[in-house]
DNA sequence: GCTCGAACCAATTTCCTATTGGTTCAATCC
DNA sequence: GGATTGAACCAATAGGAAATTGGTTCGAGC
């Protein structure tokens, strides 16, 4: 048994440490099957096993006539989030979350199940024991697309998801890493996730919604803080990086959008 | 200057029978510049003027390299639409407009310009006038679309528009057909969208929310007795449609989902 | 029983060529 | 003189043959 897969798991191996390298073109391919086979001495059989070994960790993905690739494999929806985020700002994307999230709360409130419900109090205790914000923000993410699950509604998910997909764009890259660091009060946020959590488990749609849209403001208030130019630091984070749009707030009429990523 | 666009007129007209005639390929696909050249007996430049009127006209679409075809231009979209129309049921899709639509009112009624509130009095009037279904359907989808557009957010837009082209879907086509003969009492809607823009005009919110979640509550409710075995008659529904429904959705638990267009 | 190598299959890319809309320009026609 | 015309040329696309690449099958051999 040891000798059966030994060549595949040299190949295992190799190859994983020629992921961890980097050495890799930038769209991620690399050598193909056969090469591999004559680059690391051993069958094609072999190299294919361990490429069926990393492609189910999600490491790699493939496809036939293209080539093997490293990362993820891409959906179809990149290319359209870009052209969504080139003619939206961050407060656009703030107002539809104030005013979908809520609801979708109030569903996961009339729907989720009991086992459902223990999975967000394991989360919102995931985002509280991260010591770093990177990982609170990948917790609160989960928290997030996990109520939108539990309302019970395919379509409705995937809108959320839609949303999501623009927010996390990389374009907002600069501002979220200076909310998160910027976030005071972890505190606060905790209680806020909380208090969505108990109005969902105590089947309270109202309440639900409510939390939700509290905890969405506090955050929305934060992203203006930040990005106005005025603002007194809570802890002198870094020094002052210049925003050159101080009106960060919702206001009625819209400014001009900025054009971004115009090719 | 009469004979100086003569043939281009020439051309022009010939191309508007062609259009009507309905004499194309499948794809919607003319002949070539060149072609038409030929056939007409004018000029290829008579020829690009007269399409380029039916292009800015939305008559047809030209792709440099592909040819000129008739109808409005593709967006990268339709193929993601198939997709999310497989995973999903019309209950689903009438409890995020029931979502949606409401806070599109809120926000419009805070934000529409007076000439926009004016367009929507000509909608619903359009609405009303129109003698056939088909006719009532196209104007009350303008309508519904040009809230959304006041709602002065894009990306809440572009989200609507999504939401909007997974409900015109053709999967449905079927059963709106149904629903469009079958919707007896045109006053009622009448009454639902005037109240709706009248909220919007008198900048009340709250009430424009209302009225639209109301108005999205009865269609769901016809929706529910057309696709129902066992249904009455259309006359009968003045007496019972008074909120049919407190809450928005039909069900706390989900029925499960159709498998459809699962190749 | 398992691996290995080879051949074959199917999907994809690549390269080339023909087609087609877009543009320019001198000749031509009122 | 001004606009049109026809021709040539440019740029983007489609179509197709050939090469590439992952996926599969099968017999030889240890």
């Amino acid at each position: 048994m040891d000798e059966a897969t030994g060549n595949s798991n040299y190949a295992l191996d190799k190859l994983r440490t020629l992921l961890r390298s980097g050495s890799l073109d930038a769209d991620g391919k690399l050598p193909t099957e056969r090469a591999l086979s004559d680059m690391l001495d051993v069958s094609r059989r072999a190299v294919r096993r361990a490429l069926e070994v990393l492609e189910a960790e999600g490491l790699i993905w493939r496809r036939q006539g293209s080539g093997t690739f490293a990362g993820r494999r891409p959906d179809g929806w990149s290319e359209h989030v870009d052209s969504i985020v080139a003619g939206t700002d961050l407060m656009e994307i703030m107002e539809v979350r104030l005013r979908i999230e809520p609801q979708l709360a109030q569903l996961a409130a009339m729907r989720a199940k009991a086992g459902e419900v223990t999975r967000m109090y394991e989360l919102v205790k995931k985002i509280y024991e991260s010591t770093d914000a990177d990982g609170r923000e990948l917790w609160d993410g989960a928290l997030h697309r996990h109520i939108a699950q539990c309302a019970g509604n395919q379509f409705f998910l995937t809108i959320f998801d839609v949303i999501n997909r623009v927010r996390q764009d990389e374009a907002w890259q600069a501002i979220r890493e200076r909310a998160r660091s910027a976030n005071g009060t972890r505190t606060v946020t905790y209680g806020q996730h909380t208090a969505i959590v108990d109005a969902i488990a105590a089947r309270d749609p109202g309440a639900a919604g409510e939390a939700m849209r509290l905890h969405l403001l506090t955050l929305q208030e934060s992203l203006v803080r930040i990005t106005s130019l005025d603002h007194q630091q809570p802890e002198r984070n870094k020094s002052s990086s210049e925003e050159p749009n101080p009106n960060g707030a919702l206001s009625a009429e819209h400014q001009t959008r900025k054009q971004r990523r115009t090719e």
